[in-house]
DNA sequence: GACATAATTCCGGTATAGTGGAATAATAAT
DNA sequence: ATTATTATTCCACTATACCGGAATTATGTC
C-alpha cells in the first residue's frame, strides 16, 4: 500500500483483523467462506485464521454449524481499555446529567481510524427516538463530530486521513472538501460546532470536544435533538455542551 | 504445543496476541523492550508486530514516548460482542436487583480461556467494600463460579483446561483434585455452589449458573457477601440467585 | 563533558505461513 | 437416488515474516 514495492501476500494479521473488522460491521455470525469471499481473499487462507482465531477466543462458535462471530476475549480487552482510560465512569455522569436536563439524546464519539463512531449513548425520552446504532462507522465528514475530531492536524493529515469517497453524502451529493476544512478550522477555534444533521432531515446536532492534556481531541460529547428544540434551546444546549467539554477535559489522562 | 513437530519460530499472530494479554494482566502501558523481556520474546519481532498493531489501532501510544496500551479499536470490537450477545442489558438489570434487595456486591463471572474473570460486578453498599478488580484472570479452582463453570466438562477435559499450578491456592495450600470435581458435579446438578472465600477470610460466595438454550453455563450470577451475613440471609440470597440464574438462562441466545 | 547502559532500528538468512488448486465432504435441488 | 452446488480440508510451493545479531540512537550517571 505506502510502498511501492508490490506484495503478492497479505500478512496473517493483517487478514486477521480484517475479519474482526468486517464482522463488527456485519453484526452477525458468518461462516469462513462468506467472510473469505466478502473479504476478496482465499479461502484456505481464511479458514486457517479463523482457526487460529477459535483458538485465542478471539472468535466463537455461533450457530453451532460453522458460522463465527466476535469472541469475549475481544470483550475482555475491550473492558481493559475502557478501565484504564476511564472514559466511561467520568463521561457517562456528565451524559447522564445533560440528558437528564435537556431530555435529549446525549452521545460519545470517537474517531475509529478512518471513521467516526458512537462510543456511548444516553437516550432521551423524546416521543420519538433519534439514534443511529452505537458501534457503527460513518464517514467523518457527514458528522458534527467531525468538524472537531481532527482539530489537531493539518489539511495534508485531514485529506489522507479521510477516504474520499466519504465526501460524497448518503444523498449523492458531494461535500465542498475547502469548506470542510474551514469548519474544522472554525470549530476547534470555537471549540463548538453544530448544525443540521446531514444524515436525516429533522435533527440538529451540537457536538463540543473533549481534549487530553496535551490539547488533542479525544472524543466530542454531542446532543441530538429534533429541530425545532434545537432553535428554541439553542443557547442552553450549547452552553451545557461546553460546560461538559471543560470539565471532562480537566479529567482527561 | 499440540503436535510433536518442534516449531523454531512463533507465529506472529500468536506473538501480537500474547501482547494484548499481557498489556491486559499488566493493566499499565509498556514500552516494547519491557514487552519483549516479559514475555521471552525477540526484541526486534515485539517491535515490528508493536507497530502493526499501532496501524490497527489495537494498540495506542500512551505516555508519548515509547510506551503503548491497548487500543481504541479493541474497545469497539468489544462493544460489538457486548452488542451481540446483549449480556450486559440483560444481566445488568438483574444484577441491580439482587444488589438493590441485599444490599450486597453482585458480580457476573466467565470463563477467559483457562482462567476466570468478572465481567460485571455491581457493588453493595456495605460500609466496608468488597470486590476484586474486575477483568482480572484469576485461577478457576479459587472460586465458587469455578464449580459451575466447567459443569458441562468431563474430568479429562477439566484437567487438561486447568494449569496444574492453578490448584495451589493463594496461601500456598493444595486443592484435593478429586474433591474439587466432585464439587463440581454436585453444584452441577444442584444448579448452585457456596462457600467461604479461599481468597481470603471473611466473606462468603454465592454463585449460580446461566446456562444456553444448550444447557451449557455461559457465566454465573455471584453474590460476595460478608461471613455474617451470609450466614444470616443464606437462604434468602440463595433462592434470589437462583431465581435470577432460572430467569437469565431463558433469555440466552 | 565522558562514559555506561538501555532502547530502538537495521539487515540478511531461513523456517514457514499464505496461497492456488485439487480433493473431499456436506448440502441443496431434482 | 442422482446430480449440482457449495463448503471445507488437504497439499506442495515459494514469498516473506520471524529472528539473531550488529549498528545506531536515546537515556541516565558520574
Amino acid at each position: 500500500m505506502k510502498d511501492g514495492h508490490e506484495r503478492k501476500r497479505a500478512r496473517g494479521i493483517d487478514r486477521a483483523f480484517d475479519i474482526l473488522d468486517h464482522l463488527r460491521a456485519v453484526k452477525s455470525p458468518q461462516r469462513p467462506a462468506d467472510i473469505a469471499q466478502a473479504l476478496g481473499a482465499p479461502r484456505s487462507t481464511i479458514y486457517d485464521l479463523v482457526n487460529t482465531l477459535l483458538d485465542h477466543g478471539m472468535l466463537e462458535e455461533a450457530d453451532g454449524k460453522g458460522a463465527v462471530f466476535l469472541g469475549r476475549r475481544l470483550y475482555f480487552l475491550g473492558l481493559a481499555y475502557d478501565e484504564h482510560f476511564d472514559l466511561t465512569h467520568k463521561v457517562e455522569s456528565v451524559m447522564q446529567e445533560i440528558t437528564e436536563r435537556s431530555s435529549e439524546t446525549t452521545q460519545f464519539c470517537m474517531l475509529d481510524g478512518d471513521k467516526y463512531t458512537v462510543a456511548l449513548q444516553v437516550e432521551g425520552n423524546r416521543p420519538f427516538r433519534i439514534s443511529g446504532d452505537i458501534g457503527d462507522r460513518t464517514p467523518i465528514p457527514w458528522t458534527a463530530s467531525g468538524r472537531l475530531l481532527l482539530g489537531g492536524m493539518s489539511d495534508e493529515e485531514i485529506l489522507s486521513l479521510i477516504p474520499p469517497e466519504d465526501f460524497t453524502l448518503p444523498g449523492g451529493d458531494r461535500l465542498d472538501v475547502a469548506r470542510y476544512l474551514a469548519e474544522i478550522r472554525k470549530a476547534h477555534a470555537a471549540g463548538f460546532f453544530s448544525f443540521d444533521s446531514i444524515v436525516d432531515t429533522f435533527t440538529h446536532c451540537f457536538a463540543a470536544p473533549v481534549r487530553d492534556r496535551a490539547g488533542r481531541c479525544v472524543g466530542t460529547i454531542c446532543i441530538v435533538a429534533p429541530k425545532d428544540d434545537a432553535v428554541t434551546h439553542y443557547e442552553t444546549y450549547r452552553a451545557m455542551l461546553i460546560e461538559a467539554s471543560e470539565s471532562l477535559s480537566q479529567t482527561m489522562p
